[in-house]
DNA sequence: ATGAAAGCGCTAACAC
DNA sequence: GTGTTAGCGCTTTCAT
């Protein structure tokens, strides 16, 4: 199946290449109504399909726009992608994707093949840690990037994200209303900006709200089940009566729920629950059909912004005049019953 | 920021891009140690990065994969998508990801693009419906394409998939032990060989566990949650005692639950379901609270092997030799309390 | 052992 | 209006 080059179609016709190539880019350069028409024609009917890598090659515009994601197994993240991904192909760009699996050296070798690659522009939820930060900041200078989800301290770069430190004080302040005796704050080791932001959101409300909150009350934890559950122990172990719990992620929800069960806990009669929004795959399945009958009340969640988030980050992408400002933090939802 | 090209690194020693290259690509061709290291440092220390669209015009090798799936909303893709990309990338290769919303039109599209660029291969999960069969199939003379989770009716085409027809055979059985009085088959209008695989196994195990089930229990819903939750109403309107739902997806099962909920139905007392593994994500969310409610027992899914349709689907297209058939009907399990 | 030169398919500057 | 030509950065004969 050999496929047509613009030169098969110029020597058929007996045009040069330039015509075709203008021809079928549609460039404002006069032409005989003939000729391109013929062009035109043949291209249809051979199914000239340009090379966009040659293309590539001598534009330095590859249409291709890499995104860069911690975790592809959530939910929240394929979410985003994929409306990012529809919005990009309605312009003709194709998304690459990335999964660092929150680790910065998987990060730093998927931005330089990006970069062989010349990808067009970048769209990243970065990995958590400071590693990578001056990489992405230089980058930046020559190359539209933009973050998502998760943004880093100071203001050089551009970003999409919820506002996490307000939606953690609203969220709190609808867990205050359950007058809980105390709050504890279930979350991962591994820290990244957008994350500290929940927790000195949930700070500063319990401090307003009063809630019985210290340091004590933080439980990070590895990203393993064993250890989130080790956790969720300590939180129970210290029998505080009618306490509160925060969670940064709804990841972390289930195995909770587990520990509570077997304690004979439940919701909202013992303690309650509020967490952001992207949650276990598994939760109600069977396996974890148990830990669900703890809860007996619908518990609150932080729904982010998922679409405005991706429509944000799409337009900046796609937008000529990409090198504005673009810090945009998006209100969650606290949803409830 | 200019970046270093092989002329760059060539012409600052005094050597030809041709040696350049051949040491930087690491060929079994002789060349003075002194020459190599001197080489290799500079290109170190100039941070030289292979031009990967220059390379893949020269080669016609892109080292791009297209994914294609049908529905990144699901749990179930992405899944598959970030177990096959992480293998793609661990091999140099960078996935295209490409998300059709099961629509044949925007497939093709998808193909055109992926064709025009070079992709050296296509993992797909095709829409439904028959119309692009075809293509895939000439695709395939020219280019290495495995199917993955959806295959075509006919052997011509490589593919991965769960036996369906198996496993929905073996979850008839399980529900068969509850002695319902009737079965119900709930799945979607738009269809593909893969789900009707599906039907076609319930059918087989209803005759012959003897469970009433006819062409009038079989409701197909457009991909609407309005329509889905019509056809759940349907179901109850008939009045059955004790009948057992199948569902074609997981999708399924919350519309259903809300139904059931507002009838003050519950599960197992009036109605059992069974179903394959992908669902909702906003399953266990506030909003679906009450749903969950009318499950007092755990219902039985059917979970497909995803990790190794994935790895089965990469080992395929990075294997040299791949032009050997390929179709493998893997078996899932039925998870059960 | 090393290099010169051609060429992948396209676009754009510069003629005419 | 139309064509010629150069060149994007790389790999690969084919000489030497």
């Amino acid at each position: 199946m050999k496929t047509t080059r613009l030169k098969d179609i110029a020597k058929n016709l007996g045009v040069s290449k330039t015509a075709v190539s203008r021809v079928l880019n549609n460039l404002p350069i006069r032409i005989s109504k003939e000729k391109r028409e013929a062009i035109l024609n043949l291209a249809k009917s051979l199914e000239y399909r340009p090379n966009l890598i040659a293309r590539g090659l001598r534009n330095k515009k590859t249409k291709c726009i890499g995104i860069i994601v911690p975790d592809m197994s959530t939910l929240f993240y394929p979410q985003l992608i994929r409306l990012i991904e529809k919005q990009l192909s309605l312009h003709g760009y194709r998304a690459i994707i990335c999964d660092t699996e929150n680790e910065l050296s998987q990060e730093r070798l998927y931005v330089e093949d990006l970069l062989a690659r010349y990808a067009d522009g970048m769209i990243v939820a970065p990995a958590s840690g400071e590693g990578n930060i001056s990489m992405f900041e230089n980058l930046a200078k020559s190359l539209p990037i933009i973050l998502m989800d998760r943004n880093f301290p100071g203001e050089k770069l551009n970003y999409v994200v919820t506002d996490n430190r307000l939606a953690s004080r609203k969220a709190v302040r609808i867990i205050a209303r359950k007058k809980p005796s105390h709050l504890f704050y279930l979350g991962e080791k591994k820290r990244n900006f957008a994350i500290d932001e929940r927790l000195m959101g949930v700070r500063e409300e319990a401090s307003l709200k009063k809630i019985p909150f210290t340091g004590k009350d933080i439980l990070l934890c590895d990203t393993t089940r064993e250890d989130e559950r080790e956790k969720s122990k300590q939180i129970f172990s210290r029998k505080v009566k009618n306490p509160a719990i925060f969670l940064e992620s709804n990841r972390l929800l289930m195995g909770l729920l587990d520990i509570a069960y077997k304690r004979g806990l439940t919701i909202p009669e013992d303690f309650t629950v509020i967490g952001f929004d992207t949650f276990r795959p598994e939760l109600a399945t069977p396996s974890d059909f148990n830990s669900l009958k703890v809860i007996n009340e619908p518990t609150p969640v932080v729904r982010q912004p998922v679409a405005e988030m991706a429509a944000l980050v799409t337009e900046y992408m796609l937008s000529p005049g990409k090198r504005r400002k673009w810090r945009i933090k998006l209100k969650a939802q606290i949803e409830k019953q």
